[in-house]
DNA sequence: CCCTCGATCAC
DNA sequence: CCTCATATCGAGGG
């Protein structure tokens, strides 16, 4: 059997919507979530906020400094992101909307896929039905509102549940998918971002309806093969990807923003040592050895630098990191000119430990 | 085939 | 004015 019944669940601007909750005095006012940066102030950038404050032009990953001066003349609150709050919200929302799945896809702490091609027995009405129902429920138990995709599969109802927001619910049944696409800027197709955007602008390619005419070669010349492949088949809304459950992360990383901006090795190496120190933290409490390790530098000017190394053997073990992180900051600061910004440290290449005890404590 | 690195996306 | 974390792709060099 080919066809199937996809959901795509999206809470709705989860951490501005979590704060509302917390706290409903803030309702109606402009809601804006930080991340506040190490460097004090108002350094730091937007993690979301609500309808609201959007109105004004203040989205996610918009400094600080300029969401406060676009809501200058509102009323408005910034409240610094308290992750933990948010993380236990997703917890008991993500509870509730799994018991609705045949196969359950976590993706993250605001957005799922189920397939409920069984459960609904590949019938659009009756999954409009259960889609009605699991909304209601997670709005009963947790005063919260999510926006809902219901199509033939998991691309399409990430577009149909950001299709209308919030508190929204779209389908798109099979022969409707032209039409529901069409119109659509590309932009709205995941995976499509800004710089993609600017090169079809320059060819004169908004919609997805003029992005279907391009032929795949050229889409291949210009994109490689995987992405041009993936761009081709989007624009006629065909995606073969099933739900299923996300296999475990593959690499754990950590970034700072630097006190000032700087080159020097000694102040560099201060808070890579500290970053090492918190990622062989999560790499023990996930029982995980790593056998690559890599550092980054953010520059002044926000282009990226990143150096890495493969090692021999896996390992699991602060001393080790910080030893070979340490080298390729070393090495990478040789030919560093610019300023660096912000530091990060990875870690990837992952094997299991196995037993209880931690094998660091063998060497 | 394996490794390194930059780029892109998007949370 | 610019957070933080992860995944993926493609190029280039062994």
């Amino acid at each position: 059997m080919e066809e199937r019944i996809v959901f795509h669940v999206d809470f709705d601007y989860f951490y501005a919507q979590c704060e509302e909750i917390r706290d409903s005095k803030i309702k109606g006012k402009c809601v804006a979530v930080c991340i506040f940066s190490d460097r004090g102030g108002d350094s730091g950038a937007i993690a979301t906020a609500n309808y609201n404050a959007r109105k004004f032009g203040v989205k996610s990953g918009i400094p600080i400094m300029l969401a406060k001066n676009k809501l200058k003349e509102e009323d408005a609150v910034f409240l610094p992101a308290d992750f933990d709050y948010y993380s236990d919200m997703s917890s008991k929302g993500m509870e509730i909307i799994e018991k609705y799945a045949d196969v359950f896809e976590y993706v993250g702490r605001d957005e799922a896929y189920l397939d409920v091609t069984k459960k609904t027995e590949a019938d659009f009405h009756n999954a409009e039905h259960l889609a009605q129902q699991l909304k209601n429920e997670i709005r009963n138990n947790l005063k919260l509102t999510c926006s809902v995709g219901i199509t033939p599969n998991k691309l399409l109802s990430k577009i149909a549940s950001d299709y209308k927001k919030p508190d929204g619910l779209t389908t798109v049944k099979p022969e409707q998918v032209e039409e529901f696409l069409s119109p659509l800027k590309i932009r709205e197709i995941p995976g499509i971002g800004k710089k993609t955007e600017d090169i079809f602008t320059q060819m004169n390619v908004h919609t997805i309806e003029e992005l279907r005419r391009i032929n795949i070669f050229d889409l291949n010349k210009i994109f490689g093969r995987k992405t041009g492949g993936y761009i081709f088949n989007s624009a006629k809304g065909i995606d073969t990807e099933i739900v299923k459950e996300r296999p475990p992360t593959i690499q754990f990383s950590k970034i700072v923003t630097l006190k000032k901006n700087s080159k020097e090795l000694k102040f560099l190496q201060e808070n890579v040592m500290e970053l090492c120190v918190q990622l062989n933290i999560i790499a023990i409490e996930n029982n995980k050895m790593y056998r690559s390790i890599g550092i980054q530098f953010v520059n002044e000017d926000l282009s990226t630098k990143t150096k890495s190394r493969m090692l021999k053997n896996p390992v699991s073990n602060e001393d080790q990191l910080k030893k070979v992180a340490n080298q390729l900051l070393e090495e990478a600061l040789v030919e560093q000119v610019m300023l660096v910004r912000r530091i990060g440290v990875r870690i990837s290449e992952f094997s299991d430990v196995e037993g209880q005890s931690s094998i660091t404590n063998y060497f």
